[in-house]
DNA sequence: TTGTACGCGTTATCAT
DNA sequence: ATGATAACGCGTACAA
């Protein structure tokens, strides 16, 4: 790892080129830029934050807010992957993450925000400076993106609709008419419903209210009222699994009753499979790459705080991935 | 928030003395001291992170070592508490968290490591410089603490005894005599187990082998396990609940079996009673403050990275709390 | 006991 | 187009 300086006296030449030719500011001759260029690649140069951070009176540090919900539900969340692929988005433009307790009533000491989710973005709302860069990780829906828009905040959001058409076009193929939805209680207006009765209807299919499954958010009785619905969840020929949440109590209940994936009932998640990836056989499901996510949310937030222009609205395409729990 | 130069200015003196001051190394006469002290307070003295480092050649960046294991049992872990806890606490003495990613093969950009359980410090053992202060934070068991001192490293552990004896004192004052445990399969000379016997064994009370019930780690099959095992879980007393992996699962199998806590069968939680606080009741259990071991441990890292002294085996007791799930 | 001066790595400004 | 230099806030060696 080496230093502007070091790469100087590497040319025989002074800091200040180094420092123009790899900030892209002010002048040097394209071929010593070049050549400087090359060179700070092959001393593996990193700029040193601290030094950075003093000069422009920055702190190189950039606040994620984010929902930690510490209740059973809250367990099945991909919070610690997005974690993590922030953090290491961030580090290669030289920044570092900074998790926002949920009890901060201020944003000191960051130069930007991340803010993950509905309910990140509202603990943003209550202590933002307009003055920082921000931008907003969301589902992609017409509600979220709203809020987002709202804030005036550029957002980076996975779009299900790509994932969930092909879903569709697989069910249609295969003759799975009778589709079904096992989720949480959630109001009729649901866009995720909507998203999926749209995609269905492309292909010639329909979730009938009567297909749709509510459960009750009680972890205790989770098991319970999914036992009790398997005999009607036997009828469907596809039965969509609202998220992770759902999923894996699913799958207990379902051994449980003797019911086999898929011989008996074929299941498609329409969420990433965190957690059910070991299970026999994982849930086929929607599938989009948190790390793109996170690498884009990051350029974005490091861009706006470097004045620079970026993509004020970033959609990622969820796919589907069959992992054999469809017939 | 003030800089040392503007501390110096308002008391029109050399900004060396309040450098002096604020560190407490080098000659202030007393009388000075105080008042630049009490001035820094009134004008909210900050140290500026980025000064420091530049400074000192060091990045006020920690490295956390832990495991996330992104199965199903991997979400019933108190990960995040401990990365807020850890984040938190660093904070106060300038340093910042970095995750370290489990892919990561070097320690670069840290000046110091704090290690989670054994398999944070497994992941340390490949990348550590001996020369890198790093201390352990674990469970308190023979296994554990030998590894961290073969490692040579300070560690911070939380110790279950005291919690453990409180609640075989409250089984014994309560007649609750025959006692079982509920946990995943593990080698008959697991240390948890040794030190439940041995504070049931104060109190005049066993653990035969034949009360102790094991479960298979398979997700899929963990209720229809417990289901299993109701009956012969009826028999006894109260029932240990080994962690919070087997806790959930239990009470939702409970559920389902109409088995009624406490009325048919009191239950005990030989961990904190993280993701079933929620539950009615919530398991009465052992508990200690993630905070507090965060919270030396931060203390005990930095200490090290500074020079200074430090306790180089700090232990946390851990307390029993009656949340109701006790006859 | 107190003050001066330099260094840390980078950014940015001002002369050449 | 190029180079020299001040600033950023703090630590510290050394001189007074």
């Amino acid at each position: 790892m080496a230093s502007m300086q070091q790469i100087a006296d590497a040319l025989g030449i002074t800091r200040t080129h180094v420092a123009r030719a790899l900030s892209g500011r002010g002048y040097v001759r394209r071929s010593l830029k070049q050549k400087i260029l090359r060179v700070a690649r092959q001393m593996n140069y990193r700029p040193n934050r601290s030094a950075v951070a003093l000069a422009t009176q920055r702190t190189m540090t950039i606040g994620l807010f984010m929902d930690l919900d510490p209740s059973y539900f809250g367990a099945f969340s991909p919070s610690f992957r997005i974690v993590l692929c922030l953090s290491d988005a961030l580090e290669r433009w030289g920044y570092s993450l900074k998790m926002m307790p949920p009890h901060a009533t201020g944003a000191e000491g960051i130069d930007g925000a991340i803010c993950v989710f509905k309910s990140g973005l509202r603990h943003w709302a209550k202590v933002r400076r307009p003055s920082l860069p921000a931008v907003a990780i969301l589902r992609h829906d017409a509600g979220s993106v709203a809020e987002a828009e709202r804030l005036e905040m550029p957002w980076a959001a996975y779009d299900r609709r790509p994932g969930m058409s092909a879903l569709a076009a697989l069910c249609a193929r295969k003759g799975l008419r009778r589709v079904g939805l096992l989720s949480f209680e959630m109001p009729r207006d649901n866009p995720g419903l909507a998203e999926i009765r749209a995609a269905l209807a492309q292909h010639g299919l329909s979730l009938p209210d009567t297909d749709i499954f509510e459960i009750q958010r009680c972890p205790e009785t989770l098991i319970a009222q999914m036992v009790e619905l398997a005999p009607r969840l036997r009828a469907l020929d596809l039965c969509v699994l609202r998220s992770n949440q759902v999923a894996v109590p699913f799958y207990q209940a379902a051994h449980l009753v003797g019911l086999r994936i898929p011989a008996d009932l074929s299941l498609a998640g329409y969420d990433n499979a965190y957690y059910t990836d070991r299970f026999d056989p994982p849930v086929s499901s929607l599938q989009f790459s948190i790390e793109a996510l996170c690498a884009q949310a990051a350029e974005a937030v490091t861009s706006a705080i470097a004045g620079e222009d970026f993509d004020r609205q970033i959609r990622i395409e969820a796919e589907f991935v069959d992992r054999g729990s469809i017939r």
